[in-house]
DNA sequence: TACCTCCTACAGAATATCTATACGAAGGAC
DNA sequence: GTCCTTCGTATAGATATTCTGTAGGAGGTA
């Protein structure tokens, strides 16, 4: 990612992936560029850090991957969520509030 | 860092340190030990973790060490911020607030 | 033909953190 | 005196994620 905010950010692209993921089947530059419109261009996920992490997604049996064709006719390997990555996904939401909220305790502590 | 939450915790641990010595110049267990007070054990930051950075925090001028005795008697080196290192740890909490917001945004996504 | 965009892919580097281990000194037990 | 625990700092080596840079095929257009 980049955006000066890259580091971070380390952690949570898994996460982000999952969700946009949630929301419909995509492929890989699709999701780069949904999550950087939501996000106003705060996240941009560059190639070289969204395949690595789509494949390793894959190899753990959270999302799966099928050929197809995109929007404009090009070759486009379009992915959705496993039963296993839904769950996956639930966890990590979790786990992200539990961070965000001792982040935000320690910040806040006088 | 530890409990399970690591990987979620990239990157924020020079603002966490940061933030604590804010408050108080401290020493390294101190640091360590108040962080994990104030976050009730969400997050234990091991001394291979920590130490590390304390020192990466002083290479880059944001914190200065100096040699004191500890509440215990034993020798100590107590951390305190440098005038830079407050103006860094303003950045961080921008930031951070940036990126937490942008998470937000995608995590609602619908 | 030439050129641009789309889409995927991988190699190599950088970097922060974790695990594990080490060492010195203080203090108490006995 | 000696043992043991706690305190406090330190470093080496491994691990893993992300970044930078590069590559290449395929479709569309002129």
């Amino acid at each position: 990612m980049r955006g000066g905010k890259a580091d971070l950010l380390r952690g949570t692209l898994d996460m982000l992936v999952l969700k946009t993921l949630s929301l419909q089947p995509m492929h890989g530059l699709g999701i780069s560029r949904r999550i950087e419109q939501i996000t106003g261009g705060v996240f941009q996920v560059q190639p070289g850090s969204l395949f690595p992490a789509l494949h390793r997604l894959e190899q753990e049996g959270w999302i799966k991957g099928a050929w197809g064709e995109s929007e404009n006719n090009r070759r486009a390997k379009f992915y959705q969520l496993t039963a296993a990555g839904r769950r996956r996904l639930g966890e990590e939401k979790r786990n992200w509030a539990q961070v965000a909220l001792a982040i935000t305790k320690v910040m806040e502590a006088t």
